[in-house]
DNA sequence: TAGATTGTTAATCGATTAACAATC
DNA sequence: TAGATTGTTAATCGATTAACAATC
């Protein structure tokens, strides 16, 4: 019963945000002939702060060498189990337009923890298709089929009008976690987990840096000279 | 000369994050007869604070009228204009892969200040071909059109070992920002604006959570009784 | 007027950064 | 050993939340 008591909270969402950074750079170095990596080495990579890079790695639970750094395969081990990507999550992709074939598309997602198992769509002209490997069934059997399944969960690339009526299909039948592109705010009982993956929100980021950039730069030319 | 003096930080990234939410529901309150809207119906229908919901639209600039809410359409319009949404910024994507395509297919950017020019790859079997009214061109046209056409944004869809490449030809020809798709880190000039969307770091966001809740909830059907 | 809502100033909270001891 | 690197404890910084006065 050692340590057991209260449980103190997740790990930082920020912290979270930057562990699939650090995966990506790692298997780069597992190409080469490297077996150990430092905190220093991975800050200096990608623009990070040493101390942050060695923070954020110790919420995974390793442990570093004094002088050497950390374990590269190790390291990698340890980051990929705590984004639970060791294993193979079960997904439907609902909503087979272009952002969604896209999706399905993407064999890469079997390397972090998602398998897509199924995709629906309403549009009969789509339906019994494959891609990738991937049958696109008819909407009307998705209940049933995360239920029969025990589908997790949930991916959503449908028109912004039909989600909200979607995700609550997929919750009513079971569905514990929504992957949502539609922008829209999803209602659904709390303790579903909804990840929003709004294009338009990295967008403004981008939009927004570039004409305050312009307008900075525009003002320098004329104060000076 | 009012008002000069010493320029202060700009808007908090997790304020301009939140500003696209905004603008999705305003917009689907615009198709109501509604005019005015309050910060407490905001935050209410997106789960947020009410006092976060008002300090975030007072970087607009907007000025909300004491027991009547923010004027709707005004509203829109400042959020629009301090994400720049208000303009079209041109801009090209290079990688026609199913992930660029699904973003070339994407006709809604055009709300959100974002004018996709052409499209490049280096797949003979792709070029001269065209999606959505947007022609896709060999990338070798690549450094000299953005010369020649001064555009300003680079959309990065390629393979990560190209995307460093591709990167830098696109710096090198006079891109300002980048918004990169590659799942890579990006040494440029730090004075480019580099705004990467990682599909997998939202997707390592859900896992870590899901797998943290199945496993409390499993640890609770053993402690409660 | 009374009451609802804004907007400002202050308090709290949590993440980042700094300082430094521990270790191989 | 000396030196590089980890890991912990403390300080700083910035965003969120609270308190409350201003306004229509």
């Amino acid at each position: 019963m050692e340590k057991a008591g209260k449980h103190i909270g997740g790990i930082p969402e920020p912290t979270l945000r930057r562990l699939p950074k650090y995966i990506d750079l790692l298997k780069e170095l597992q190409k080469t002939k490297i077996k150990y990596v430092s905190s220093n080495f991975i800050a200096d990579k990608l623009n990070l702060d040493s101390i942050q890079v060695r923070k954020d790695l110790a919420v995974t639970g390793i442990i570093g060498k004094p002088k050497l750094g950390f374990d590269l395969d190790e390291l990698i081990r340890s980051l990929n189990h705590t984004l639970n990507w060791d294993n193979l999550n079960d997904a439907f992709l609902v909503g087979v337009g272009s952002l969604g074939s896209a999706i399905i598309g993407y064999s890469a997602f079997s390397s972090y923890g998602l398998n897509i198992v199924a995709a629906f769509d309403n549009d009969p002209q789509k339906v019994k298709k494959t891609i990738n490997g991937i049958e696109i069934l008819p909407v009307t059997k998705l209940a049933e089929m995360i239920r029969r399944m025990k589908i997790n969960i949930g991916i959503l690339t449908v028109p912004a009008e039909s989600a909200q009526a979607i995700a609550e299909e997929m919750v009513e039948a079971g569905i514990k976690a929504i992957w949502n592109f539609a922008p829209i705010h999803l209602s659904v009982n709390k303790d579903v987990i909804i990840e929003n993956l709004l294009l338009t929100q990295s967008l403004g980021l981008l939009t927004h840096k570039l004409s305050a950039k312009l307008k900075k730069d525009s003002m320098l030319m004329f104060t000076n000279h």
